[in-house]
RNA sequence: GCCCCGGUAGCUCAGUGGAUAGAGCAGGAGACUUCUAAGCUCAAGGCCGUAGGUUCGAAUCCUACCCGGGGUACCA
């Protein structure tokens, strides 16, 4: 209805003022109107005409629209205006556009490095991504989730090395008795090691190098055998298995995963290709000039002729390109490294240009956690991700007398979706859990109890005549339902889930301001009453699932 | 130095050109005891980092500065 109404507009600006513009209609304070629109003051600043006036001649159109049944003009020259009330109920109930059917999306999240720690970042960009994902798909979209991680480079080798150190040399044999379960931080307890190493020990730091050397040729080699292979290839698959249960538990899923090792090649291949065209030799590495295009230089191969992380995202874009014909592809990190982005996105500019142009990179910002989290000095003063999600559980055991980990999950995703993608997140685990108001609890519970008076209802109902006009709480409970399609728009052309949540947090407070006061069984008004809750609740429900935030039925 | 991100109520955040800047938490007051109270109502709380500028209109755009975080050649 509001594309309907923004058309009938724009078509009437062309007649009556004959100047092309797109009108914007926004939701205003409640006691102004249904939509507000300050489309007289742009069209006043193009043709010099008296605003005023031009808001009374376009008022005088609406006017006469059956959908709409109050107008007003405001102020220096906005036109307010009400719906119907046969209108609202008409647009209850309106699924998201689906302004992204036929387009295939791959979205990249999460990114977890083997052999180091899964921490509270992850969860993050987990819980985010997979949002975007959702609402992407909700849109019409095709979507691809993957998982880019560095199986090979030199995080690797710090914690090889330290896993050498730690088994007194390379004796897989050793590991075999290590349970895959404990395997993840012991891995990530060497990282701490090997890193420290690295920065302190100058023959460590040789040593290091070389072991990076020798990954690259294992996998080159396609090495087994070994008992270097051997290690390495039981470790990775601990961390990858871990990052399955990891992700199970969290509700989400990847269709493809990434290894650097397997875009290291074709990276590699692209970026020699390009060697005098886009990159060039200095100081024994190839290296991009950023400094040309106002960014600094970044090294591609470096002198030991090994690929760094530049030229593994270079082969990544390129077989994301080979496996999904994309339209479009949405990187999520943190914003660390959002400079480093940019310079690998102006290289794949100048060798692939409609590839760049298709990308978009959203970054975040850190998760600091408070509240009872501790980090892990034994792991490098990192929060483990697993860490987070059982406090929060701890958190809502404590505060409601029970366990109940969907609910310690809501709130988890809730928190960390609700506030907008950019800046660092605060989290505290007994704040999102345990404590009232705009929470995934709150939600949670909002859909319960509109759940609990349908199922009621259904035994005790017969079919009635519904109510032709709406009482005021059962109007805004209405109005509030019927700008669900404008919100999940909003959110989807935004990249931005956070204007769901903010969305949902006021819709179930109307429902429960309406809630408290009327009764809706055994009312006279209960058919209407009984339209409203069910629009409410699938409008709720259907936010929740967007958001990958577990729905329940009873809490 | 240069570049990027952030700075809104005691705390955590919405609001990114429109009307009197909104929520939650914490602290204060209250109603009702129900279709699930993890709820509802009321009051209190603001140099929107600072100073200029653009505009009929600025938390929002521009410029400079201050504070916090990040990046800046072989890490990811």
């Amino acid at each position: 209805m509001v594309q309907e109404l923004k058309k009938l507009l724009a078509a009437e600006c062309q007649r009556q003022f004959d100047i092309d513009i797109e009108p914007q209609l926004e939701i205003p304070d409640r006691k102004f109107g249904d939509y507000a629109t300050n489309l007289p003051l742009q069209v006043a600043a193009k043709t010099g005409k008296d605003p005023k006036a031009i808001a009374e001649s376009l008022a005088k159109v609406l006017k006469k629209l059956p959908q709409i049944s109050e107008v007003k003009v405001a102020g220096p020259g906005f036109i307010n205006f009400f719906l119907s009330d046969k209108a609202i109920l008409d647009s209850l109930e309106q699924g998201p556009l689906l302004h992204y059917k036929g387009q295939t999306v791959v979205v990249e999240y999460s990114d977890p490095n083997p052999f180091k720690v899964l921490h509270v970042g992850h969860l993050y960009t987990s819980v985010v991504g997979d949002a975007i994902a959702k609402i992407l798909e909700a849109a019409g979209a095709k979507v691809a989730r993957v998982n880019f991680g560095g199986d090979v480079g030199l995080h690797v080798a710090k914690t090889m090395w330290a896993v050498r150190q730690r088994l007194g040399g390379e004796y897989p044999e050793k590991l075999t008795k290590m349970a895959e379960k404990t395997g993840p931080d012991w891995l990530a307890e060497a990282y701490a090691e090997g890193n420290r190493a690295y920065e302190e020990d100058t023959k460590a730091k040789e040593q290091i190098r070389e072991l990076n050397e020798r990954i690259y040729t294992l996998h080159d080699e396609k090495d087994e055998d070994s008992n270097l292979a051997k290690i390495y290839w039981l470790t990775r698959k601990w961390s990858y298995k871990c990052f399955e249960t990891f992700y199970g538990m969290i509700g989400t899923h990847f269709d493809r995963f990434y290894p650097e090792s397997e875009t290291a090649g074709l990276g590699l291949k692209v970026v020699r290709e390009n060697i005098g065209k886009v990159f060039e030799e200095s100081e024994g590495a190839i290296i991009f000039k950023g400094e040309v295009h106002n960014m600094h230089t970044r090294v591609f191969i470096n002198s030991q002729n090994l690929p760094t992380y530049e030229t593994k995202d270079i082969g990544l874009a390129l077989k994301k390109w080979q496996d999904y014909h994309y339209d479009r592809s949405i990187i999520i990190t943190g914003n660390d490294i959002y400079e480093y982005m940019q310079v690998v996105l102006k290289a794949l500019e100048q060798i692939e240009p409609e590839l760049a142009k298709k990308t978009v990179h959203i970054t975040h910002g850190l998760v600091k956690a408070t509240g009872g989290i501790k980090m892990s000095s034994r792991l490098g003063n990192i929060i483990r991700a697993e860490d987070v999600l059982s406090a929060a559980d701890k958190a809502n055991t404590k505060a409601n007398k029970q366990q109940n980990s969907d609910v310690a999950l809501g709130a988890v995703k809730y928190a960390f979706l609700k506030q907008r993608i950019g800046a660092d997140i605060i989290f505290n685990p007994d704040e999102s859990v345990s404590l009232q108001g705009n929470s995934g609890p709150y939600l949670q519970y909002a859909y319960v109890r509109a759940h609990s008076i349908l199922k009621k209802s259904n035994n005790t109902t017969k079919p009635h005549p519904l109510a032709a006009s709406l009482e005021n709480e059962e109007r805004s409970l209405a109005r509030k339902i019927s700008e669900y399609q404008e919100v999940v728009t909003k959110a989807t052309d935004e990249l931005m889930p956070h204007h769901i949540c903010t969305y949902l947090y006021e819709l179930a407070q109307t429902f429960n301001r309406f809630y408290e006061t009327n009764r809706i069984i055994d009312d006279p008004r209960q058919p209407i009453r009984l339209k409203l809750v069910g629009a409410y609740s699938k409008v709720l429900k259907n936010g929740l699932e967007l958001l990958n935030i577990p729905v329940l039925e009873r809490m």
